[in-house]
DNA sequence: CAAATTTGACCTGC
DNA sequence: GCAGGTCAAATTTG
C-alpha cells in the first residue's frame, strides 16, 4: 500500500492538494456557520427551531471535522507519509483507547490478512444505560470479550450469526471508548455475504421527506431511517483512517460539498449497498455515508430502537494492497452494478487525481458529468 | 430445548 | 514471552 497509487500518504503532492482543499472547505464551514443566524435571532428564516439547531449543530460538526481532517494530514505530512491515524487521536478524544487500538490494529493486520478492516465510531444516546451496545442492524454473535492492555473496558469479539448457516465471514470487534463512554470504537473485518446483506441491499429508499421532516439535533428515530442515520452520522463527525492505504481522493470536491469515498466503500463491505438512494441523495447533497438501509428482521443486537450514531466510517483496509481496495469497492457494487452511481467517485475527486482510478474494479468512466470535469479511464 | 452469552484455555504473530 | 484473537465447554436466557 504504501507504494503504489501515490505512496500511502507520502506524496508531497497529493497531501499538499489534499491540504488546500481540506483547508478550502474549513474556509467554506466557517462561512456557513457564520452566515447562519444566533439562535435567538428571531428575524431570520433559520433563527429558530429545530431546523436552524440542525443546521448550526452540522455547520459546527463540519467545521470540525474539517480542522480534524487537516490536523490529520498535517501529522501524516510530517510524519513523512507514514499511515494515517484517527483524527480523534489528533484532537484528544479517546486517545488511550485509539492508541491501543492503533497498536492492536498495525498487528492486526499481520493477524488475521486477507479481509478488509474498518473501524466506525459509534456514538449511543446519552440516556442509554451502561449495557448498551452499538446496533448497526446486522445481527451478531458473541464469541468472546477480552481485556485489552491500556483500554478501561473489555473489548467484544461478534461474529456474523449467519457464519455457520451462510457462511458468513463477517466479523466486528466492540470497544467502548475510554474518554466518553457513549462511543464505540466498532472494527469490522470482513463482508456479510450472509442474508442480511442481500435484504439491506434490496430495501426500498425511504421517502425523502424523511430528511427534513425530523428533528435529527435531538432525537435520534426509533425507527432506523437511513436518511436520519446519515444526518446524524454527518453531526457525530467523521473520519477515514486508511492504515497504510493509498491516501484517498480528496474528500471534497466542488462548491462546498463533501462526500468520503473510502467510507463510502468500507460501508459497502459491510453489506451495505451503494446503490441504495438513501445514501446516494445525501452523498451527494454533502454528507457522509452510512448504513441506508435497517430493515434487517433477523437483528438481535441488543440495542434497542432509537439507537443511532456512526460519527466515523475510518476505513481501514486489511493488508494494505490496492487488490484488496477493489475488494472492498467491488463489494459495494456487486449488490447493484446496473445502479452503482459512478459519478460518485468522480465527484469525491477521482477525476482529478487518476492515480486512484486504477484502483477500482471497474472501468472508470463516468457516463455523464454534473460537475463540469471528466477524465479518461 | 435451542440459541446466545460467558469465560478460561489455547493459538498466533510480533 | 506478551498481547490480541479465537475456540469451545459451561452457563444463561427465552
Amino acid at each position: 500500500m504504501q507504494d503504489g497509487a501515490g505512496g500511502g500518504g507520502g506524496d508531497g503532492n497529493s497531501m499538499h492538494l489534499l491540504l488546500s482543499i481540506l483547508a478550502d472547505g474549513e474556509e467554506q464551514a466557517r462561512r456557513l456557520l457564520g452566515e447562519l443566524p444566533p439562535a435567538d435571532d428571531e428575524g431570520q428564516l433559520l433563527g429558530r427551531g429545530p431546523a436552524a439547531e440542525c443546521c448550526r449543530g452540522v455547520a459546527r460538526q463540519l467545521l470540525c471535522t474539517f480542522r480534524k481532517a487537516i490536523a490529520v494530514a498535517k501529522a501524516i505530512e510530517a510524519a513523512g507519509g507514514d499511515s494515517p491515524r484517527s483524527a480523534d487521536e489528533g484532537a484528544g478524544a479517546g486517545r488511550d483507547a485509539a492508541q491501543a487500538q492503533e497498536r492492536q490494529g498495525q498487528g492486526v493486520c499481520k493477524r488475521r490478512k486477507g479481509l478488509p478492516r474498518w473501524t466506525e465510531k459509534f456514538r449511543i444516546p446519552d440516556d442509554a444505560n451502561l449495557e448498551y451496545t452499538p446496533d448497526d442492524g446486522f445481527s451478531w454473535r458473541k464469541y468472546g470479550q477480552k481485556d485489552i492492555l491500556g483500554a478501561k473496558f473489555p473489548r467484544g469479539y461478534y461474529r456474523c450469526t449467519y457464519r455457520n448457516a451462510q457462511g458468513c465471514a463477517a466479523t466486528r470487534q466492540v470497544q467502548r471508548s475510554d474518554a466518553d463512554l457513549a462511543v464505540f470504537d466498532v472494527t469490522y473485518q470482513g463482508a456479510h455475504t450472509c442474508l442480511q446483506a442481500q435484504r439491506r441491499s434490496a430495501a426500498p429508499p425511504p421517502p425523502p421527506a424523511a430528511v427534513a421532516a425530523h428533528d435529527v439535533q435531538r432525537s435520534p428515530p426509533a425507527l432506523p431511517d437511513p436518511d436520519m442515520q446519515l444526518l446524524e452520522n454527518f453531526r457525530n463527525g467523521l473520519k477515514v483512517e486508511t492504515d497504510g492505504l493509498p491516501p484517498p481522493p480528496p474528500p471534497f470536491h466542488g462548491h462546498g460539498t463533501t462526500a468520503f469515498s473510502f467510507a463510502y466503500a468500507a460501508a459497502g463491505a459491510a453489506g451495505y449497498s451503494p446503490a441504495e438512494s438513501g445514501g446516494q441523495r445525501l452523498l451527494q447533497g454533502g454528507g457522509c455515508f452510512a448504513p441506508a438501509s435497517f430493515s434487517s428482521p433477523a437483528a438481535t443486537t441488543s440495542a434497542g430502537p432509537g439507537y443511532f450514531a456512526v460519527s466515523a466510517a475510518h476505513c481501514t483496509l486489511g493488508t494494505h494492497d490496492s487488490p484488496e481496495l477493489a475488494e472492498v469497492v467491488s463489494a459495494a457494487t456487486a449488490s447493484d452494478p446496473a445502479g452503482f452511481d459512478y459519478s460518485l467517485y468522480q465527484y469525491h475527486g477521482l477525476q482529478q487525481h487518476d492515480q486512484y482510478a486504477h484502483l477500482l474494479p471497474f472501468p472508470f468512466d463516468p457516463p455523464s458529468s454534473s460537475h463540469g470535469q471528466h477524465r479518461d479511464a
